[in-house]
RNA sequence: UGCCCCUUGGUGUAACUGGCAACACGCCUCACUCUGGAUGAGGAGAGUCUAGGUUCGAGCCCUAGAGGGGCAACCA
């Protein structure tokens, strides 16, 4: 992390930072901190990970401790190499490396002979009741369940049937080992949870076919962290009831000094959706162009838009831990990622919208070598380059207005701007087509005003950007804005669902804007502020040197914007 | 008609564990500026879900209630 990075803070204190502080003044463990980041590779790593990734990652790192990457493989049904690699480069691009790097898969053995164990000691039984049965005689949250007729199996018939379950002699339903707890039970995860269940044809994608049977979550993951040496297991609010069947598997295995599980609000994002299932939806149904669409809340759709690792930690570090539902404000994620990049990339001259400029004073055929600097006088980085200056110039068409409002500081008849790095102009004529669009401007330039200044002291209000229309290269823009029309695209009417309320201009592409002629040989994936726009990253996918591309990041505030509206 | 969790400005977090509500984002002013960016200065905005109680003193403790959320997947 670079130090000169205003995003970057001490690290904070929250409650969970506390316990694990806590932790270590007692000995309780008697071992450094041990997290884990536990992703089940069946989808891309968003935002909401990238706050577990931070908290996870970032208490090993705080304090001397270690913290693993497992894969909770544990549903054949769903997940893919492919993810798991996702996974893994999307954690390294955050900036953060695994201890150990471990898959649920591979504890397939040892859970299973935990399994048996159990059974042994009673604390486990096959059931053989359909899952229909199973689901009604565990009553509901207001009525407790009843016990089933297998529930009282003998530890030799559940052994001999759970053997036989692992060896494929049964069909996928036929049986389930479930814990021996409590069909009574106030937390309803804990009336005798099902802890295997039989996929006697399913392909797993590294233990093929070997395995008939497959552990369920709550088998499987605490045990899981008790075989890694885990101190603290921290996982999402949602998991808060499945802490007890936690507790009461590791206990039953006989880990002493397990570890034991804290719960964290997850991150819920204005404007999008944090959640596996409804982002696999919008790339399966073809809303977005794949995981990594820019527009996608995903560390690779982040990734190729253009932000860059360091202001999603910082993120993660504003929106602090807490066990309360949050939603945030799109607002602080975006003043993070530009704080980041303002710092840190250059500026350069992009015409969005072109309007075509005559400078009528301006000698045909003459270019004039303009300076130009590519950082602001605030931000500690230096370099300058040249930025050709001729009689034909694009500027925005939002920087015209024929008929301004008083406080509209840019170009308009009679009105005289500071062109960026170059001179002032004066517009003397509006030129227009048969309907009556303004297609072309005419202006005169001071040649006196070369410095940006005018030697007699007189001031201009607004300093615009343009591009030289003969040296300009052209460049495809992609515009891209918040995908969901509402803060929380799930509130919807009955009946509809979050897609009714997809933002049918979160992309806009711009084919024909117009850039400065310098950053043609920039690598493929240079980030710039166009000047007065935004942020941009030069598309990694589709850029090419004869074909430029760029991603908007973000926009820059714009305070014009705010005002204008104030007059409608 | 169960169990569990949560409740502090618009939003997200704090408050040395009982000592007179802070920080960030956002919003509004003003200043500065060759980016209506950035920066600087200032401001508005909560009396901490409600009602009782304990206490010299409560956002922190107690009681009752209200509101929000999670749990009845052979998903994680």
């Amino acid at each position: 992390m670079s130090d000169t990075n205003p995003n970057d803070t001490a690290p904070r204190r929250d409650f969970i930072r506390e316990l694990v502080i806590d932790d270590i003044a007692t000995g309780r463990f008697g071992r450094a901190p041990a997290t884990r980041f536990p992703p089940e590779p069946n989808g891309f790593l968003h935002m909401g990970h990238a706050k577990s990734i931070c908290l996870n990652f970032g208490i090993a790192r705080e304090f001397g401790g270690t913290c693993n990457l497992r894969f909770d493989d544990t549903n054949p049904l769903t997940e893919d190499m492919k993810y798991v690699e996702a996974i893994k480069r999307d954690i390294r691009w955050l900036g953060f490396d695994w201890d150990g790097e471990y898959f649920a898969s591979d504890y397939f053995e040892k859970l299973y002979e935990i399994a048996e164990r159990l059974v042994e000691q009673g604390k486990a039984y096959v059931d053989s009741q359909s899952e229909e049965e199973i689901r009604t005689n565990r009553g509901t949250v207001t009525t407790p369940g009843i016990p089933g007729p297998y529930r009282d199996r003998s530890p030799e018939e559940n052994l001999d049937l759970l053997r036989r379950m692992k060896a494929g002699e049964f069909a996928d339903g036929a049986h389930v080992l479930r814990a021996k707890i409590d069909l009574a039970h106030p937390n309803m995860i804990m009336r005798d949870p099902l802890l295997m269940r039989i996929r006697r044809d399913a392909h797993h994608y590294r233990r093929g076919t070997e395995w008939k049977i497959y552990p369920l979550y709550d088998f499987a993951h605490g045990l899981s962290d008790a075989i890694e040496g885990i101190t603290r297991s921290l996982c999402t609010l949602e998991f808060k009831d499945s802490r007890d069947i936690y507790d009461w598997l590791v206990e039953a295995a006989g880990y002493n000094n397990p570890p034991t599980q804290i719960e964290f609000a997850r991150l819920e994002l204005d404007y999008t959706v944090l959640s596996k299932r409804k982002l696999l939806r919008l790339v399966n149904e073809g809303h977005v162009n794949g995981w990594d669409d820019p527009r996608m809340p995903t560390i690779a759709g982040l990734r190729r838009r253009g932000v860059r690792p360091e202001a999603i930690r910082a993120f993660a570090d504003t929106i602090g831990v807490a066990r309360k539902d949050a939603r945030v404000e799109i607002a602080s994620f975006e003043h993070t990622v530009r704080n980041d990049l303002n710092m840190e990339v250059p500026r350069v001259l992009c015409v969005l919208n072109p309007l075509k400029v005559v400078i009528t004073n301006y000698p045909e055929g003459q270019v004039d070598m303009l300076e130009g600097q590519n950082y602001p006088h605030d931000v500690p980085k230096t370099g300058t380059r040249e930025v050709p200056f001729s009689r034909e110039l694009w500027v925005d068409r939002d920087d015209f207005m024929e008929d301004p409002p008083k406080k509209f500081y840019r170009l308009s008849p009679g009105r005289e701007v500071r062109l960026r790095f170059a001179y002032f102009i004066t517009c003397t004529d509006v030129i227009k087509d048969a309907d009556g669009n303004v297609t072309e401007l005419h202006c005169t330039y001071d040649p006196e005003t070369r410095s940006g200044n005018a030697p007699d002291g007189r001031k201009v209000q607004g300093t615009i950007h343009w591009v030289s229309a003969q040296h300009a290269l052209d460049c495809e823009v992609r515009l891209y804005d918040r995908l969901f029309t509402q803060p929380d695209p799930d509130d919807v009417p009955e009946g509809e669902d979050f897609l009714s309320t997809l933002n049918p201009t979160s992309l806009v592409v711009i084919p024909n804007a117009k850039i400065e002629p310098s950053v043609a040989s920039d690598p493929i994936g240079s980030r710039y502020q166009f000047e007065r726009t935004g942020y941009f990253m030069s598309e990694p996918e589709d850029s090419t040197p004869e074909k430029l591309v760029f991603n908007r990041i973000v926009s820059l505030r714009d305070s014009w914007a705010k005002e204008s509206k104030k007059g409608i």
